[in-house]
RNA sequence: GCGGGUGUAGUUCAAUGGUAGAACUUUAGCCUUCCAAGCUAACCACGCGGGUUCGAUUCCCGUCACCCGCUCCA
């Protein structure tokens, strides 16, 4: 029914004060984005409501806020350092690119393990065996270019190998790495989980549609440890929750689907991964939210590298064992944007005098809408009031007070950024001590009482 | 990084080898007073840097950014 495109909504998303791009007065830097005043309050909002569920009303879960440099020993105990840059090797006659190692193994349907081989010797293996560019067949490859996906600088005044420290590419580290810190001082049992919400960076070839993939960007990740085996229970309830948490926040059923990753598919260690994607307008299907069973492969690499136990012991049974772990990562940006285009909506409205015009709403859900409420002074005779009104409502929510141009136009500007509510003062306001709401959704009224405006919005801002 | 396309007010579009017009938006005022009305003003642009030229927004080169295709993933 509603059919926008992506890029109708990313011209809305610019031209209303949630996203800019960045660095814009020097020409922009490629693929980074700024987020504006709304922008930074929806982002908020998604991280809160994230964090409620998640963490705050979860008896088993706690938060951490874990350093974006890290050890980088942490980076070399989890194949980050090693594997997370591609060989890249570039056709030099029709300028196609490839992985050296997936060239390889194509060409040989396997057969050779190219796991073993150093980027020299692959690109002796494609020399010697003459190894053609599937797309044209020429015989020109580049040497291998070396692609690391982390971000590296230096720690300290010196720029030397020793000083060397990497942007983190996943906040999951930090919990891994602080698991027998948080069980041990939280005096958590199993099963429980860690979860933080931070900034990563990674140097992704290609970035773009928009703030989807970017290479800066802030993830909500959860590490839920448990006993092993009882992540056959404990992944599935979360690939579940993750999905409701969506559906409550007001995600439209039919845009959101489970794609789980097929045998081949999963990275060697993980006994299970389901990703939730989201139709988004033009582009499709993309990932929003990756499920994962990871089993005991974190902590018993970072067990091999620190030398330090992280083992848990069991107080009922008395068993030592490492446990498994079940980890919901989401982009905070991807539900951003997923969360804003199935909010956009164009709807026609004929106006008094019989001419159609075109009101753009957010449906955004109220506990993420980046703007609570608008407190509007009828006509210029009710600013003093109003203001009184707008001084006690911004107390407890993020409100904005607007006097410019007719009342129908204050609520179209509203509407455009996805507030819920608007408070309206009139004259009889002072009389009466009431005030009309204004509804988004149905554009309907209720008059309130001035004082209870705070419990009116508060029951409805819930989720 | 490679190939293709694009680049004029905040937005959507014009025009032009002699330094740019409009609509909407925004701001102020009048009028009206519960859904983008009307009137009067104001503000605002040739992505950036070179070259050719008496003169470049226009032609050429470079660069930057964005969009579409090849890899990765939250």
């Amino acid at each position: 029914m509603k059919d926008f495109t992506f890029e109708q909504i990313v011209t809305h998303l610019k031209t209303s004060g949630y996203v800019f791009q960045g660095s814009e007065i020097y020409g922009g830097l490629s693929n980074t984005w700024d987020f504006g005043p709304l922008g930074a309050s929806l982002k908020k909002n998604i991280k809160l409501a994230w964090w409620k569920k998640f963490i705050q009303e979860d008896l088993n879960n706690v938060g951490i806020q874990s350093a974006i440099l890290m050890n980088p020993e942490v980076w070399v105990a989890t194949g980050h350092l090693a594997n997370f840059s591609d060989p890249l090797i570039d056709c030099k006659h029709c300028k196609s690119r490839y992985r050296a190692d997936q060239l390889i193994n194509q060409v040989t349907n396997g057969t050779v393990n190219t796991d073993e081989m150093k980027d020299d010797d692959m690109v002796r293996y494609i020399r010697e065996n003459n190894i053609a560019c599937p797309k044209c067949g020429a015989h020109d490859f580049t040497d291998i270019r070396k692609f690391n996906l982390m971000f590296k600088t230096f720690q300290g005044v010196v720029e030397d190998a020793s000083s060397a420290v990497y942007l983190r590419p996943e906040t999951a580290q930090g919990m891994f790495v602080n698991f027998k810190n948080v069980q041990r001082t939280m005096r958590k049992k199993l099963p429980f989980g860690i979860g933080q919400i931070g900034k990563s960076f990674r140097n992704e070839i290609t970035p773009g549609n928009f703030i989807f993939r970017t290479r800066e960007f802030e993830q909500m990740e959860m590490e839920f440890f448990c006993k092993p085996g009882d992540d056959d229970y404990w992944y599935p309830y979360w690939r579940q929750f993750c999905m409701d948490w969506l559906l409550k926040l007001g995600l439209t059923e039919e845009n959101l689907r489970f794609r789980d990753h097929t045998p081949q598919e999963l990275a060697f260690y993980s006994k299970g991964t389901a990703d939730i994607e989201y139709k988004f307008p033009t582009i499709s299907w993309g990932e929003l939210w990756g499920i994962a069973d990871r089993t005991d492969y974190d902590l018993k690499r970072h067990m091999d590298h620190s030398k330090q136990d992280l083992q848990y012991l069991d107080p009922y049974t008395n068993e030592k064992y490492v446990p498994y772990c079940v980890e919901p990562a989401v982009g905070v940006e991807r539900l951003f944007l997923a969360f804003v285009c199935d909010a956009y909506d164009e709807e026609i409205l004929t106006r008094a005098d019989g001419k159609q015009d075109t009101r753009i709403v957010m449906h955004l859900h109220p506990a993420l809408a980046p703007i609570k409420a608008a407190v509007l002074p009828l006509t210029k005779n009710e600013t003093e009031k109003a203001k009184e009104v707008y001084a006690q409502v911004v107390k407890y929510y993020d409100a904005v007070y607007d006097e410019s141009g007719n009342i129908g136009k204050r609520y179209r500007r509203q509407d455009a950024i996805g507030t819920p509510f608007c408070i309206t003062v009139d004259g009889d306001t002072a009389n009466d001590g009431s005030v009309t709401v204004r509804f988004r959704d149905s554009m309907e009224q209720e008059r309130v009482r001035i004082e209870d405006l705070k419990e009116f919005i508060g029951s409805r801002i819930e989720f």
